[in-house]
DNA sequence: GTTGGCACTCTTGCTTTGCGAGTGCTAATA
DNA sequence: TATTAGCACTCGCAAAGCAAGAGTGCCAAC
């Protein structure tokens, strides 16, 4: 069902109006700066029916007007204004992702410590779940006692481990172990290191001395390592900023629900998605602990056909739009260096596709 | 100056319940639970003199009474009741921190977050500052385009990356240029390693493709990496349990500060102390923010004669004696798994020395 | 030096009260 | 029929007032 236009420009700045300011928005507030041209009675009629189609509802009898979630739903799908960056502030932003990027090794936590940053919400990424598998081994011979383990791996990163012996091996024995490796272990992924094929292997090595199992149990832990979905949580103390969270025990309780791990994002259907936006309200979410808050998330390709994803948790009364523009251009920044992906041009990554749930 | 014995009786009875229940204690309260063997008008007369040397303090008249810092200190250096574990708890705890300690790679991490499960405070963790060498050098050969940089640390452990060429290299190349780091870069800190050296590396080398930038800068990064000490810091939201941080600013203020990074804990002078555990009460802290907060540290054996820290932060009203144990106790699991220390014998780890700071 | 007693102080929580914001309704108007 | 002005009404909120209770300091007696 529709609903009439000039609804929709009230209803439109009712949440505008209750995002910036974290208050009940009532009728002559709306009359008097949100530019509709009509007086503050016929707001008043269009909101007390807003309020009766559930989009809005009042705290109590006389205190103004809050959205719901299906407020913010319609506000989310169709209303919102979309942020448009102008150059300075592209060009800012792209200082400050690069600067991120610039550390190599846990792109995923500095990215999403800046977009917790650059939102002021609590930020939330998890990598994608990359079923890996060892393209070639080689075994460094230190001395009798020691050695060096080097995987490389599929996603292209290589994973190294010392290995120290109480016993001594010859350099014999370490090319044989290193061969067998490389033609039993290679391109196959973590479930197939059966106890057998160690057991295997440890017979053709002639390995008394252990050092099979150990080399399996590295690869073992660094391909599910490497497999896992990770996820990181950063800025939680940022809620303490919303007003919403004022109370100690609910930002608590929030909190560590948060840090508890990343179960947050649905780790589902983030295989085709592209570069659309999510974005899950208050009752929405499955987990108890978000149901009166907010989700938005982005997805970035991870390459290898996979998508990880970046999200941020804030109250209902989140600023969907700008959090979106946000993320949404980070997402195209990892997706640029850990994918096939392209920065969109510029002035393009503000055609954000919001995706209903 | 020294104060009578009754007066450190009563001082710790006011700690201790202060502790317990973050309310100002009163004298009748006293009289009836602290066995002291007098009445409240006594210790009416004992507390105003307690208040009066500067050990404590009433938040207004006829209020109860609150330790000060000093009041705090004096409670820490003399009258606090060492912690003992049962032979249970001590097992409780060893199985713990070795659940914990399995998960190899990033021990100090775990273990501070289990510091901050186990105390309900957060937790802070400093690994050791050791200047760090490349000991060895492997350079393999996957194809024309890739090979693998492998490092071996003087801290013995071992880093590898992959290295994506756009030109290709041949593997004479690629030895020679392993034979020249070995010779070169080996056994030297990271400010040995100047861009004079690196040029004239890359002459020997007859390197026009850049290889020995991309090599040299690798090992810088590993390097300074693996020298600088890294802090963590977990569990700042636990801060809200605790009723002085009831406060959301106050709170914030201080979370903000914990996830900025741990300088709190004093870096210096870590070399030698040996299982001693610091307390710095309130005003001793020097950053402002932890102006009225308490931090407790641990130092650990890191191995190589270096030692790192682990602390607590928490209200001047911490449980400085539970804490205190904890604490120490798990600085000694740190020490045996990564120095040569040991394990304190059974019955033997609640032998806490505090020192004065 | 210790204790019981007592008047005094000051916080805390509760209830009361007045105010203002904002509504819903009705009647007039375009 | 849609819009608007006017007005009475409701309700939350904050300030004010009040009673209770906890704890003190002091004094006189032991």
């Amino acid at each position: 069902m529709s609903i009439s236009d000039r609804k929709k420009r009230i209803l439109a700045a009712v949440v505008d109006e209750y995002i910036r300011t974290a208050e009940p928005v009532g009728s002559k507030h709306l009359a008097e700066n949100a530019g509709l041209g009509c007086s503050s009675a016929t707001i008043r009629n269009e909101l007390a029916e807003l309020v009766a189609l559930g989009y809005l509802e009042q705290p109590h009898t006389s205190a103004g007007r809050v959205p719901t979630p299906m407020g913010y739903r319609m506000y989310v799908n169709e209303l919102m204004q979309k942020q448009k960056y102008s150059l300075e502030e592209t060009e800012e932003l792209n200082r400050k992702l690069n600067a991120k990027l610039q550390e190599l090794d846990d792109t995923i936590v500095s990215v999403s410590r800046l977009a917790s940053q650059l939102t002021d919400y609590p930020a939330l990424a998890l990598t994608a779940a990359v079923p890996t598998t060892v393209k070639r081994f080689d075994l460094i011979y230190v001395d009798a006692n020691t050695f060096i383990i080097v995987l490389l791996l599929s996603n292209n990163s290589a994973k190294s481990k010392l290995v120290h012996l109480p016993v001594s091996v010859d350099q014999t024995m370490v090319q044989k172990l290193s061969s067998l490796f490389n033609s039993g272990f290679t391109n196959v992924t973590e479930d197939a290191i059966t106890p057998l094929l160690i057991h295997s292997t440890e017979r053709a090595a002639d390995d008394s001395m252990g050092l099979t199992s150990v080399i399996s149990a590295f690869v073992i832990e660094t391909l599910s390592e490497a497999a896992a979905p990770a996820a990181f949580v950063s800025g939680e103390n940022r809620l303490l900023n919303q007003p919403e969270f004022r109370d100690p025990d609910k930002a608590h309780r929030l909190m560590s629900y948060l840090s508890g791990g990343g179960y947050v994002l649905p780790t589902g259907e983030n295989a085709q998605g592209s570069d659309e936006i999510r974005v899950l309200i208050g009752p929405e979410n499955v987990a108890e602990e978000l149901k009166d808050s907010s989700v938005v998330i982005a997805s970035y390709d991870a390459g290898d056909n996979t998508r990880g994803l970046i999200g941020i948790v804030g109250p209902t009364r989140m600023d969907y739009s700008a959090v979106a523009a946000k993320l949404s251009f980070l997402a195209a920044g990892l997706s640029k260096r850990l994918g096939g992906g392209e920065m969109p041009p510029e002035g393009m990554h503000n055609k954000l596709v919001i995706k209903e749930q």
